[in-house]
RNA sequence: GUGGAUGUAGCUCAAUGGUAGAGCCCCGGCUUGUGAUGCCGGUGGUUGUGGGUUCGAGUCCCAUCAUCCACCCCA
């Protein structure tokens, strides 16, 4: 690393051929499975005006409070980057008059944005592959997006994973549930950690994944949401769990899964990795009945998820590059513009096609290997003036003399 | 935001405070139009950056930046 250098944001990394590829091909399984399940992609704005995230997220939480990317633009008004895709697609499905087009079911992919501090599997821009349904209400679209969700990760190859679900309840019997736990939670305070206490009063249902072994010991016997459910909520999350063993779908209930933000309601869920460290969720989500009226629009029920692009690329690895079909050794400065022309006419044809730039035979040969070429096209001299090609199966070193049609047929095959 | 570890060639890493090296990669050669193996040679570094201690610093000290790991938070 020599002398000073123009270096890329803390946090932000560049996607180079290497893993692009992981990505797309991550991306292309992503689209191919959603579409079986009748879900359309929308490509939603990276800027967004602050005060989306402000209203939905919710000032007090660490995303807005801290984590934005937030600024006033030149006219004045409060922009930021999107840290999440939810918000904005709620946005876009109020702004895009779809409240009375039906149900609703979207897919996105695109970078997001959170001035964390960097870490594995945390970057301060990442990408997420996001799903949400407006519109549909019950149990069965939950396990219909949970076997979307382990539908991709199984087609992914991404063995390994832990689907645990929750219930958080609703408005009508989370406050209840809430009391409860508040009471238990101030009877073991003196033995829990400092952050544990302070949110004992702010959020108490966070005290539960507190990662402190200590805590965790005293919270053993702590109530549980799923025990307090109301008797919609309970329908609902047996239905939910019905559903899923009908598709065969294994899964865990984890009582302790909570979510920040006080939109969410009824099923949660994450599938988390052993192999990323402590960054091991991949896939998280839940059902957000509230959000959109809390948006200014009607009421309308609401359930997603958000997987991690980069993640999920760490859990595949290295995917081998395609090699090119044809690389074009030319020999000769007089065959250089007849070879520039085959290279041409093999392109029409749909084929990759790399030209080795002319020079010594052994030094395009050598050029052709890197790449990958399945084939080589030998031009000189003899070449030009016959008509008839010379090509080399580099797999098999074998070299024959062909027609231009005899010779995009063999490639082909 | 807090704590810890690490920064030496393009990459992976060496170098008791005393002349900065290896392997891989890259480039060229081993007789004129043939690669992936072999042999020979070559390019490439202000040791992340800036100060300090010392006769002398890659090595010790301070600061700073970056990366990694954990906390926090979260996909």
């Amino acid at each position: 690393m020599a002398g000073k250098r123009l270096q890329s944001i803390r946090g932000i990394h560049d996607g180079l051929p290497a893993e692009v590829l992981v990505w797309r091909h991550i991306e292309e399984v992503a689209r191919k499975v959603f579409a079986t399940y009748a879900f359309s992609e929308v490509r939603l704005p990276i800027l967004e005006p602050t005060e989306l995230f402000v209203r939905s997220i919710g000032e007090v939480t660490d995303i807005v409070s801290k984590e934005m990317y937030a600024f006033t633009d030149q006219g004045g008004d409060n922009i930021c980057l999107r840290p999440e895709g939810t918000a904005g697609a709620v946005r876009a499905y109020l702004q895009g008059g779809l409240t009375r087009a039906g149900i609703q079911r979207w897919f996105y992919i695109g970078p997001m944005f959170r001035r964390e501090r960097p870490q594995k599997g945390r970057l301060r821009q990442f990408q997420q592959i996001g799903v949400e349904i407006f519109g549909a209400s019950g149990p069965l679209e939950d396990a219909e997006v949970l076997a979307m969700a382990h539908s991709f990760l199984s087609e992914l190859g991404i063995s390994e994973l832990n689907l645990e679900i929750n219930s958080l309840g609703c408005p009508a019997c989370r406050p209840a549930y809430r009391d409860v736990l508040v009471s238990y939670l101030n009877k073991c305070a003196g033995n829990l950690c400092e952050t544990c206490n302070a949110r004992i009063d702010k959020n108490p249902m966070r005290v539960l994944d507190c990662k402190v072994e200590a805590c965790q010991a005293e919270l053993q016997n702590a109530p549980e949401m799923i025990h307090h459910l109301c008797t919609v909520c309970e329908t609902h999350f047996s239905g939910l769990q019905d559903g899923l063993t009908a598709l065969d779908i294994p899964y865990q209930i984890n009582a302790r899964i909570v979510r920040g933000l006080d939109y969410y309601n009824r099923t949660a869920f994450e599938i988390i990795s052993d192999q990323l460290g402590a960054q091991g969720t991949v896939l998280a989500g839940g059902r957000y009945d509230s959000l959109i009226d809390e948006l200014g629009g009607p009421p309308t029920a609401a359930i997603g998820f958000a997987a991690g692009l980069e993640r999920l690329a760490m859990l595949l690895g290295e995917i081998r590059a395609a090699g090119v079909d044809i690389a074009i050794v030319a020999l000769g400065e007089q065959v250089i513009p007849y070879s520039l022309q085959q290279s041409a006419l093999l392109r029409q044809q749909g084929l990759s096609v790399v030209h080795c730039g002319g020079g010594s035979a052994k030094r395009q040969f050598k050029i052709a290997d890197r790449e990958g070429a399945s084939f080589v096209l030998v031009i000189g001299e003899d070449e030009m003036l016959s008509g008839f090609i010379t090509l080399k199966n580099m797999a098999t070193g074998e070299q024959q003399q062909l027609t231009f049609d005899q010779l995009v047929r063999t490639v082909i095959d």
